[in-house]
DNA sequence: TTATGTGTTGACTAATATTGTCAAAGGTAA
DNA sequence: TTACCTTTGACAATATTAGTCAACACATAA
């Protein structure tokens, strides 16, 4: 499974940015980015949105992506994970309906 | 819908206890418990189970939707939030399998 | 009235987590 | 060497969350 970091250092490589032109562009250190590549730090929605348009992608597999890695991370190692992704899923379902 | 915040509050009534009484049993501050009862507040996964213990009753419902709970909080607003949802379930799903 | 018990509110501090900054290191190639 | 590249870790700055406390309003019993 490749997470969302890896798929933007992908995306970086085959347009042809160093991570030094890619951080400036968007306006963040180096380091950073180069973490958020790697999972060593959280990416944020606003990061993934601004590299996507930098490396001219479409960024909504990026984002589905970002969040269900988001999800996940709250409920690793819970016994009842699933289930609550189950709940969600129809409460969402029926605030879509009530609006 | 109810939240867990209200469920909490219903049991405690039932039980019997004050706002007082539940909350020097599990060792919090009345305010905090007040307010995590009225959603004011952010609930923990272990006061849940405190209350569910000091209540008497069977914690796994309430567990479930304190995380789905705290699921759709992260994806309230998101235009991608249910895919979110499903490739989340189909990680999860995978990861089970593969562990 | 006074006293006691109920829940709520807001201000404040403390603790923790998240982000940002920076310098230095190691690798590779010209 | 020089000029890039990426990674690493230490540190500071900020933001978020959690905890403490006193006071308030309301009801009811003594």
């Amino acid at each position: 499974m490749s997470t969302v970091g890896l798929q933007l250092r992908e995306l970086r490589e085959k347009a042809g940015f160093s991570l030094r032109k890619a951080a400036v562009a968007i306006d963040i250190d180096v380091a950073i980015l180069s973490k958020m590549e790697r999972g060593e730090r959280k990416l944020s929605k606003e990061l993934v949105l601004k590299l996507a348009e930098l490396y001219k992608t479409n960024s909504d597999k990026l984002v589905i992506d970002f969040l269900s890695e988001k999800v996940l991370y709250e409920l690793e190692d819970e016994e009842f994970g699933f289930e609550a992704l189950k709940v969600a899923e129809e409460r969402m379902r029926y605030n879509k309906k009530s609006r």
